[in-house]
DNA sequence: ATACTTGCCGAAACCGGTTTCGGGTGAAAC
DNA sequence: GTTTCACCCGAAACCGGTTTCGGCAAGTAT
């Protein structure tokens, strides 16, 4: 026991870490012993395996992930490289992502390496520099493209990947999502059911897999509703305030616009408040309106946005923990998993106060009253 | 030549990487002369060096880093632990501030570690952790505290840091900081000429050492202006819009309520919205509002509102560099920068268009006016 | 009693680098 | 013609772990 509080005592003093010589040391093993013990290898008695971990802990040993890289070439880190350039429609879910995964890897003594970049090339520059640094062990691929040039790199390099997200090839694919088109498909249901029948769809970027499974639902919906699709009714593209608010005036200047619209983004349908407030609309009363997404932003406006919100905390730690999986050697096929998004009505629909007709109307004349003050 | 062409299809078809014993092989030299060459060590020859250097790159070797950590102690990496608990004031940085370090980090072949805890005691565990792991060389500490025990940590340990935000402490600091004190400064005279007289201040969160210097600002800017200060115009403890929504109403419930409120927080001053919007004011005319920090949303509001821009790209860029220079061994004290806040007129404020009185009479109608439906 | 397992651990190689030490070579000094 | 001294580089230890291999002791089969 002296030895014990001398080794300590010089540990701290000294401040050297304590090494897994220094276990052995104590119990006078020998470093393998002690390694094989604490990985639990079967050649080692468990009566000396429970020695070793008492006092591994007594003496405040962890292992040195670098030391045990070099030869394992598991660096314990999970990879995430985020693109920003286009949009900050994911910037909101940012926070909350990263605590989720955080979460998970800390406790798996695992950690989150994270990098930016400004473009697909860059993108795959970097993860390639990570891999090849064997910085990390795999990656989180937030924001699946349709065709993914980062799954196909990975899946060369045979680097383990899970996907925030579908894609279309999805051979070795792992992927956590939400089913984002039953949303849809849903909110075309709640609107039709409080009457409406002019219901337009405003789409996010084309390249993102969710695009095309949101517009899939939406058009579910109106199938179920029996309401015929109108191409007029259909836009996309908009994923930020100032596109959702172009979206919203090309939908009002329509001979017959719609009495509801049901946007993919929200920060895009917060857009259309700006419209609607121009031509003098109330959202609700004069025009119904669903996002995605769930963004805070929403609660807070005029009135709060009705949508479907996403738990992206525990996306994260979903992920996380997928990856961790994967990486220890699970098969990607068993890696997959959607949940739904939850329903939020926090006011921004309701029955149609005036039918497409008589919105045009009001519209006609909203916009003489408008534009002669310019 | 056919030797080092055979070294890299090896390399590629086995997916084994290049090391240095591969570079020394190729050159006839040994590993430790390789590595003396490639780190500038002095005992090598120019001419040696050079053939290395072009030799290293045409086989495209890249050192491990977990390999140099185990004998040199450096990971290559930078910290940032985020806590995400009492409010989300600095989730719209985020992505920005991440970019920032990011950036820099990549360019000098480090990555970036990030963790996230949910108080204070979770941060200081996990940055031990990490500390312990070896996993990072060094941490940036944004939302700097009055005292903060993240410094005092590091100290003791002997880990570098740097701070976004400045602390009472400063033995041993080295900082990056928006000289917010300035700014508050500069809204009150602006206010001020603008012909206000009755100047209100929110402050942010008590712990934070901003909170104390944009205090010191406002009052600063008071005095320039020749107004006493008056201890009811001057709040504290909101960082969002339902905090800063409350302080704005007992702010307008005043007997003489004010005519202009600066806010040291963007989030808190859209509360402020809400609560004039419903006592049926109008910002700008009735009511002069300057925020801080410069959130997106904040130009999405009605009137956008008018605020002190902080760029946390280059807050993360500035960081990120004095942090790698910390860690190759500058002095904290020759790593000391602020730099000012840039101001955006976007229009919410302007000309008191009432008095306080006027405006106390206004309320006081306006709320049995409104007091009577409820 | 001998041979053959089996369980358990020590010894040593290894991972991919860095760093220390010492020695050989050639040029300058004596 | 030695001696001296930089100048360069090879050899080997080292960092802190993991993993392979082999051997000893005890238990079981013959």
């Amino acid at each position: 026991m002296s030895s014990l509080d001398f080794q300590r005592a010089t540990a701290n003093r000294r401040r050297r870490r304590v090494t897994i010589a220094d276990v052995a040391a104590e119990l006078s093993l020998t470093k393998g012993t002690v390694s094989r013990a604490l990985n639990d290898y079967p050649d080692i008695a468990p009566t000396t395996r429970q020695r070793v971990r008492r006092v591994a802990r007594t003496l405040g040993y962890r292992p040195l992930s670098h030391a045990q890289a070099i030869k394992t070439g598991r660096a314990r880190s999970l990879g995430l490289v985020i693109q920003l350039s286009e949009h900050d429609a994911h910037r909101p879910f940012l926070a909350g992502f990263l605590a989720g995964i955080s979460f998970v890897a800390s406790s798996e003594s695992w950690t989150l390496t994270v990098a930016t970049a400004d473009s697909d090339a860059a993108t795959l520059s970097t993860m390639r520099r990570l891999i090849d640094e064997h910085k990390v062990d795999g990656f989180i691929l937030p924001r699946t493209l349709i065709d993914d040039p980062r799954s196909a790199l990975l899946r060369e390099q045979e680097v383990p990947f899970v996907m925030f997200g579908r894609t279309r090839d999805t051979t070795g694919c792992a992927w956590y999502d939400i089913r984002s088109e039953d949303s849809m498909a849903d909110a075309v249901h709640r609107l039709a059911t409080l009457g409406h029948r002019r219901i337009a769809f405003v789409n996010g970027g084309a390249r993102y897999q969710y695009s095309r499974l949101r517009l899939d639902g939406f058009r579910r919906g109106l199938a179920r509703a029996g309401i015929d699709e109108d191409p007029d009714l259909v836009l996309s593209g908009a994923l930020a305030p100032e596109a959702g608010e172009a979206a919203g005036e090309s939908l009002l200047a329509l001979p017959r616009p719609p009495t509801a619209v049901v946007f993919a983004v929200d920060s895009a349908a917060l857009g259309l408040y700006r419209a609607a407030r121009r031509h003098g609309l109330r959202i609700a009363r004069h025009l119904s309106v669903i996002g995605y997404d769930g963004i805070p932003d929403g609660s807070h406006a005029d009135p709060p946005l009705s949508t479907y919100a996403v738990d992206v905390r525990k996306a994260g730690e979903r992920l996380a923990r997928m990856l961790i999986d994967r990486i220890r050697g699970a098969e990607p096929a068993s890696l997959r998993e959607t949940v739904p998004a939850r329903f939020i009505d926090r006011g921004s629909i309701g029955p149609p106060e005036l039918g497409t007709d008589d919105l045009a109307r009001l519209l006609g004349s909203g916009r003489a009253i408008h534009q002669q003050p310019n």
